[in-house]
DNA sequence: GGGTGATTTGACTTTTACGTCAAGGTCAAT
DNA sequence: ATTGACCTTGACGTAAAAGTCAAATCACCC
């Protein structure tokens, strides 16, 4: 069948705006078909926006989202530059587990918080 | 004892600039004490911009920021107000656990990424 | 074949979270 | 008294990631 998505149709799938889908676009991060000038987006863009959307969700910048999309559709191949991309993979590694950490942290803080208004409640609304 | 810390003795040790713990009061995050216009940092604060730092690794606002220092400040006593924390803090959870598959998923790419450096580097550098 | 609604490009604007001067105050040591 | 280190306010600048708006184009349907 080989569907064609418009590009409203991913930004409604998406919750994000035709100006973001464009933008991203510009950056390098997606390649859309055209017909004619309208943008038709095949399954592997829409994969590729899920990548994106999910690297921007734990804060990466288009910057490095775009380098991790580079990576993948051409590895590097000399060891020199192999080594280098392990060891920013290794520096990533720690960031996000830093982040895992945090919140883990943060996720305990809200139980603390939803504990206190459940007691809270229960002082005042004796019988809620 | 009751130290006090000096900004800048700050900045160093969590490696932020002088203008961040400045923009954070200004922003209302911190509130230090003064001797004449100086500004002098307790354990509290201390601890506060541990917390301030956290919340902005993992992508919160500063205005998200604020709002969970408030709480801790100062929680709500009506039982609406308390009904409407408790949605929001579940709302954060949400987000929260979002946001750690979506690290949990990227941690996996970045396995598969080093994998393949791996592989790599063994065929090409034989004999490393 | 004209209207309607979706799309496109391009330019300009906005928001967040600081960075970067400029211009000077404070204080301890020399 | 001067130097040097550190601190202050205030104003302006900036980069990232879109939002917004205008004008033009396109596809489609009756």
């Amino acid at each position: 069948m080989n569907k064609f998505y418009t590009i409203t149709e991913l930004t409604r799938e998406f919750g994000v705006s035709t100006r973001t889908l464009r933008f991203y676009e510009d950056e390098g991060l997606i390649h859309p078909e055209r017909r004619g000038r309208t943008r038709l987006f095949r399954m592997s863009d829409r994969r590729l926006i899920q990548e994106i959307l999910r690297g921007r969700r734990i804060g990466f910048t288009i910057a490095e989202i775009r380098e991790i999309i580079q990576v993948y559709k051409d590895p590097p191949g000399e060891a020199g530059q192999l080594r280098l991309l392990m060891k920013r993979v290794e520096e990533k590694r720690e960031e996000l587990n830093q982040k895992r950490r945090d919140i883990d942290e943060t996720l305990d803080e809200l139980n603390n918080v939803e504990e206190a208004c459940l007691t809270r409640l229960a002082e005042i609304g004796v019988g809620t």
